[in-house]
DNA sequence: TTGTATTTAATGTAATTACATTTAATTTTG
DNA sequence: CAAAATTAAATGTAATTACATTAAATACAA
């Protein structure tokens, strides 16, 4: 559905007006899909989201800095989604030998065993993309990039 | 910058779940430069929306639902935004005659100055986005639209 | 009509977020 | 080295959001 009928609103400034709507409302919606998904499992995207980042670090432990340059909102509390993690033994976190003002955050073999059950669900619901073609990803990615410069 | 480095995630597992993470990612940018752009009006995101659906009714009140309909983030609490724009004497809000149940709610003179002068500031902010030609805009729209079904 | 269901908005609340401040550790500078 | 500046994380707080519930008005159905 266009962005124009979505919100009912034909008038847009311009272009550039209608994309600057277009992409915090898809941005939105996708989020909010995500939630959705997510709530069933007890975790919110942030929370997800710092999950993942540990995994991709296959092990090795990140800094609570470490991971804000890593999430998808940097603006959200880092220390206190590690909290949230840590409550539900889903992540470790510890003193940091090197940096004793730093703490070193992990994931546990619970928290990677949760998102290898996400993974399955994620791969479900991204089927509901299945009308993009693959080409058309490719070139939503280059203009988002575009677009942030 | 290409999302893969701005979050420094090199494998991202398919095409799809990358732009998965990049509309949300860019959603979450877009909003943040909004929002320190309407930061010295006292004004949030989600009220200067509500603001300017209000003056596209060009004069027309509209009730708490209607706005609803057309808001970029649907889950926030329209009936408190209300309460703050008319704190804030930019809108009007009354009983509906023909049902009340609903309320009217209708932007004031002194809101759409406020909104007047902000278009001067969105005008300028919107130069950010000038390596964008035309034809990009125009593909971002119907790509974002196409995502979204 | 009269009771039931639905609709509209407001409200209570718990959790989350934004923002500033604090605490503790480390680095830098004189 | 000691003092000052910086850095990393945690914390206090006020505002906002999410979610459920409530209250009031209207629509509907027997």
């Amino acid at each position: 559905m266009e962005i124009a009928s979505e919100l009912q609103q034909s008038n847009f400034a311009s272009e550039e007006a209608k994309a600057i709507v277009n992409v915090i409302f898809t941005g939105n919606w996708v989020a909010y899909e995500q939630q959705e998904l997510l709530k069933p499992y007890d975790l919110s995207m942030q929370q997800y989201n710092v999950l993942r980042i540990l995994r991709g670090q296959n092990g090795k432990p990140m800094t609570v800095l470490a991971i804000i340059e890593r999430m998808l909102d940097r603006t959200s509390n880092a220390s206190r989604l590690v909290d949230k993690l840590v409550e539900k033994k889903w992540v470790l976190r510890r003193e940091c030998p090197n940096d004793r003002r730093a703490v070193d955050v992990l994931i546990l073999p619970e928290g990677l065993a949760l998102l290898q059950q996400l993974d399955e669900v994620q791969h479900q619901w991204s089927k509901r993309f299945s009308h993009m073609k693959q080409h058309d990803l490719v070139k939503l990615n280059e203009l988002l990039d575009l677009l942030r410069n």
